[in-house]
DNA sequence: TGCTTTTCTGAACAGCGTTAATTATATTTG
DNA sequence: CAAATATAATTAACGCTGTTCAGAAAAGCA
């Protein structure tokens, strides 16, 4: 990397940055390019030398929520031992994740990231992130010969489903549940999805 | 309701029309007050002496379409009679709205009401939308013995998420799955949530 | 230092929702 | 019918959005 190359990669971080910062707190409403800026400490034209719009900017971020969203599951889930019970854990503490930044949410599931730079591919990466993150477990599990490998795709979907559902449905406080009814409830349901293969 | 009450009924028609008109073709993003108000004939301030803000226009939509998807739903499984295969089918015509008409959809589910006018409770109505729509079904499923409430409670929830989830990942392309492939899957999904029931 | 190249910035444009003041239209009254 | 009043519709304006571009500031180099 050219001095010139870490120099332009250092500005874009302050950028980024600026943007996750918001994006964490108040949310995706809230980015706006002379917001990033201001807290950037440049001029919002400044911004379009480093990124070509604000959608790849936001986009980014995307990347690095996810890691930060791996990082807090594997500590979550550490001392489990891979299986269902593990699947359900992670899937847990991926839900929390997104409770507890909701603009995070908004970000992964909600935008439409399709018009974006064909180039990334972040929807592929969203939309296999939860079977990522379980992937030990349900290559255990086939390789043991307690599903079969129909049974597990079936069984990747079917929580990828519920879990973006049952957040939308939280987060827009469609129903009117409390946080710990909530997990419950989620707990609930992702064991009623493994009752048969039990 | 006197004369004026009935122009001013009048009036919000045309403005609700046109919004329902962009709404099933462009989408969410496209209702602009402006924009609105060019279809109706009549200028961007004129709305405002009918609605408080764009928020109350779009939500007067919310039950229109409600009474439309019942419409389309019913006419796709009237000869079905009462049961699981029905809820399956209701469930599969529901989907089947909201995928021909995407705007609705981000309406219905992305689109966050609460911070409109409370006395409205569009998010009551929207999270017990499939459920109603099944209710015959349930009660006879119920009644018959084939399953607890509390049963029933757990299925009318997973279905309700697992549809969502569905038609999230499917409208914002993040699996690349053709129309008759997504509503195959979205068939067996259903089904294997009925598994151990039957 | 003076010149060139790179980087940064404020002004400007078109769009958004919303409000206030003003014009145009109805309605009522003399 | 004409004038005064009340109601409805409109234009202008404000502050916000993303984006572009000419010019200002800074950095690199002889």
């Amino acid at each position: 990397m050219t001095k010139n190359e870490i120099q332009e990669q250092r500005m874009r971080g302050y950028f980024i940055d600026a943007t996750r910062t918001i994006l964490k707190g108040e949310g995706l409403r809230a980015v706006s390019v002379r917001n990033v800026a201001q807290i950037a400490g440049y001029s919002y034209a400044t911004l379009y030398n480093y990124f070509k719009d604000v959608k790849e900017l936001v986009f980014e971020c995307v990347c690095g929520f996810m890691d930060e969203c791996r990082e807090f599951v594997e500590k979550q889930t550490a001392e489990q031992e891979p299986g269902l019970r593990r699947i359900r854990a992670v899937s847990i503490a991926y839900m929390k994740y997104f409770v507890e930044y909701p603009g995070i949410f908004e970000l992964f599931f909600i935008e439409n990231h399709s018009s974006n730079s064909p180039r990334h591919n972040s929807d592929e990466l969203i939309n296999n992130f939860l079977e990522k993150l379980c992937e030990e477990d349900w290559n255990k599990l086939v390789s043991d010969g307690m599903i079969s490998t129909d049974k597990k795709e079936e069984l990747v979907r079917q929580i990828k489903y519920l879990t973006v559902g049952m957040m939308i449905f939280y987060l827009h406080r469609r129903e009117k549940m409390e946080y710990t009814e909530f997990f419950n409830n989620a707990h609930r349901q992702i064991s009623a999805l493994f009752a048969e293969t039990i």
